[in-house]
RNA sequence: GGCGGCGUACCCAAGUGGCUAAGGGAGAGGUCUGCAAAACCUCGAUGCAGCGGUUCGAAUCCGCUCGCCGCCUCCA
C-alpha cells in the first residue's frame, strides 16, 4: 500500500503521486511573527514536520517551504504598542520561534522565506492580475476581483451568495465586491512602506504565499498545508490569485491540520486563552508536547489540558527508560530494524498520516524491548532497539540519546528543587549503608524524605539509582 | 442562516461492514523485591451519544433526535 492523503480540495483520502518523482514540493502557512507562539502553532509545525520526515523516509527528495509573515496589521500595531521598531520586533520574535521549533524537536525547512524579502515578485504578480484584469486599482489599494474568478469558492465548498449572506463583511465603497479582498494595501503615515506602480504601501496578506510558493517551487506543486482555521479566507485566495495570474492548478493537494481547543473553546491569541510553546516545554519538555500532538490523528480536534501533557511527559519517561535500559544491556547497534513491526508502522503512516496508530507500533516495541530484558532473550534487542531509532527518525520521538535524556531531566529537577547532586549522593549512600545493615526502617524513611522531593529510588540489580518521579 | 466536523472505558485516543473494539495515562490483582520502584503478566467498554432502519452481519452505511466544536472576520 503507497501514501494516501486528505485532500481538502476534494474532499476525499487520494493516493499521493507527486508531479515529478522523486522530488515533492510542498508550501506551508507559517507564522505572523508578532507575538510568541502557543500550542496551537505548535500543532501545526509538528504536524507538517512530520509530513516533511515522512515523505523524506519514503524516499522522496522534498522540497518544504515555510514562510514567515514578518508585515501586517498586528505586527504594526503590535510595534508601536511597545515603542519599537517593526524590524525590532520581528527579529525578537524570529529568535523565539527558533527556540520553540527546536524545543519541538522539528527539522529545518528547506526554505524559510520572508515576506518582506519578496515584495518585487508580490507587486510582478500583482500586476499581472492587473493585467488580465482580475484585479483592480482603487485609491492606492488593489483588489483582486472574485467574480472574475469562476471557481472562488472551491476550497472551502462555498458559494459566493451563501458567504455576502450572513456577512459581517466591512462595506467598503471601493471594493466592487463585497468579498473583493486587499492585495495592496496603500500605506499610512509611519508605516512600513515599498514602492509600486500604485504608489507607496505594503502588500496584503494573501499575495505572499502565492509569490513565494511560486518562486520556490514552480505552479503546480504538490503539497500545501496550513492550519484548518486558513482554509477561508487565506487559502481561498491563495489559489484565486495564483491560478488566476498563472491559468493553471495552484498545488494538487491540499492538508489542513485541526484546530487546537481548550475547554472545547478554540486556541487563539485573539481569546487569549492560549499556553505558549515555551511555557508548554517549560512544564513537560519539547518532547512531551509533541507526543502530545502526535496521539491523537492531525485533523481531528485536539483538546489541550496542562494534565495532558503530564501523561505525555509520563509515556516519554517510559520510552528513554526502556531505551537506556537497552542500551546498558548491550544492544547490538549495527542490527537491522524488525521488519514486521515497520511494516505496521508504515501502514499506519501511509494511511493518511495517521500517527496515533504509529504510535501504538513504538509502544508495542517498547513493551517487546522491555520483555525480551525480562527474559534475557539478547539477541531480540538490537532488532528492537533500532526499530525505535528509525521509528524515531519519522515521528520525532525517542531519537535522542536516552542517557543525555534522563540526566538532562535529572538535573532540570534538582535545580528546580534547589537540591544539590551531592545532597542526593549522600542521601543515597546513606541508605545504601543502612541497607546493609538490613536497618530497613532507616533506609524507608531516607527514601520516602527523597520521594517527597520527587527523587525517584529504586534498586537494582547494579546498585541503586534514582530517577525524577513522574 | 451556509459549509465542515465531533460524540468510543475513569481521562486521552485508534478503529469507518465481518478474527477476541489498537495504543497511552490512571486503576485493580499477580510475578520480582527486605519492602518498594521500574519492568512484565492478567483484568478492565457484551458495547462505541440516543432511537429507528438497511444487512446473514454495523461503532463503522442510511434517517431522525440530543449534545458539542470549527470556518463564514485577523488567526496554525
Amino acid at each position: 500500500m503507497a501514501l494516501r492523503v486528505h485532500n481538502t480540495l476534494t474532499g476525499k483520502i487520494e493516493a499521493f503521486v507527486p508531479l515529478h518523482p522523486p522530488k515533492v514540493g510542498m508550501y506551508v502557512c507559517g507564522v505572523t511573527v508578532y507575538d510568541r507562539s502557543h500550542v496551537g502553532h505548535a500543532r501545526a509545525l509538528v504536524t507538517f514536520d512530520v509530513v516533511f520526515r515522512y515523505l523524506r523516509w519514503c524516499g522522496y527528495e522534498v522540497t518544504f517551504v515555510r514562510n514567515f509573515t514578518d508585515v501586517d496589521d498586528k505586527i504594526i500595531a503590535r510595534a508601536q504598542q511597545a515603542g519599537i521598531s517593526t524590524a525590532e520586533l520581528v527579529a525578537a520574535n524570529l529568535t523565539a520561534f527558533d527556540e520553540d521549533v527546536r524545543a519541538l524537536g522539528c527539522l529545518r525547512p528547506t526554505k524559510e522565506p520572508r515576506a518582506t524579502e519578496h515584495i518585487p515578485e508580490m507587486v510582478a504578480l500583482i500586476q499581472k492580475l492587473i493585467d488580465r484584469g482580475l484585479a483592480y486599482v482603487a485609491d492606492g489599494d488593489v483588489y483582486f476581483c472574485v467574480e472574475k474568478f469562476p471557481s472562488y469558492g472551491k476550497l472551502s465548498k462555498r458559494r459566493l451568495e451563501d458567504m455576502i449572506a450572513g456577512a459581517r463583511v466591512d462595506v467598503d465603497e471601493r471594493k466592487r465586491h463585497p468579498m473583493d479582498f486587499a492585495l495592496w494595501k496603500a500605506s499610512k503615515p509611519g508605516e512600513p512602506t515599498w514602492p509600486s506602480p500604485w504608489g507607496p504601501g505594503r502588500p496584503g496578506w494573501h499575495i505572499e504565499c502565492s509569490a513565494m510558493a511560486t518562486k520556490y517551487l514552480g505552479q503546480p506543486f504538490d503539497i500545501h498545508g496550513g492550519g484548518a482555521d486558513l482554509i477561508f479566507p487565506h487559502h481561498e485566495n491563495e489559489i484565486a490569485q495564483s491560478e488566476g495570474a498563472h491559468g493553471c492548478e495552484f498545488a494538487r493537494y491540499w492538508l489542513h491540520n485541526g484546530l487546537v481547543t481548550i475547554g472545547a473553546e478554540k486556541m487563539s491569541k485573539s481569546l487569549g486563552n492560549f499556553m505558549t510553546v515555551a511555557e508548554a516545554a517549560a512544564r513537560s519538555g519539547g518532547e512531551a508536547v509533541r507526543l502530545f500532538v502526535l496521539g491523537t490523528h492531525y485533523r481531528s480536534p485536539l483538546d489541550f489540558a496542562p494534565e495532558r501533557l503530564d501523561d505525555a511527559a509520563r509515556a516519554l519517561g517510559r520510552i528513554y527508560d526502556t531505551l537506556a535500559r537497552a542500551d546498558d544491556a548491550g544492544a547490538d547497534p549495527t542490527a537491522p530494524p524488525d521488519a514486521v513491526r515497520i511494516q505496521e508502522f508504515r501502514e499506519a503512516m501511509d494511511d493518511d498520516f495517521n500517527t496515533a496508530r504509529a504510535l501504538a507500533v513504538l509502544f508495542d516495541t517498547i513493551r517487546d524491548l522491555n520483555r525480551a530484558m525480562d527474559e534475557k532473550q539478547t539477541t531480540n534487542l538490537g532488532p528492537l532497539r533500532a526499530t525505535v531509532r528509525e521509528l524515531s527518525t519519522v515521528l520525532g520521538i525517542g531519537g535522542n540519546d536516552p542517557h543525555v535524556v534522563l540526566e538532562e531531566e535529572k538535573q532540570r529537577h534538582l535545580r528546580s528543587q534547589g537540591l544539590s547532586p551531592e545532597y542526593v549522593a549522600n542521601k543515597l549512600a546513606e541508605r545504601t549503608e543502612a541497607r546493609r545493615r538490613r536497618d530497613f526502617a532507616t533506609a524507608d524513611r531516607i527514601r520516602q524524605e527523597l520521594r517527597e522531593r520527587g527523587i525517584a529510588v529504586e534498586d537494582t540489580p547494579q546498585g541503586t539509582v534514582w530517577k525524577v518521579a513522574r
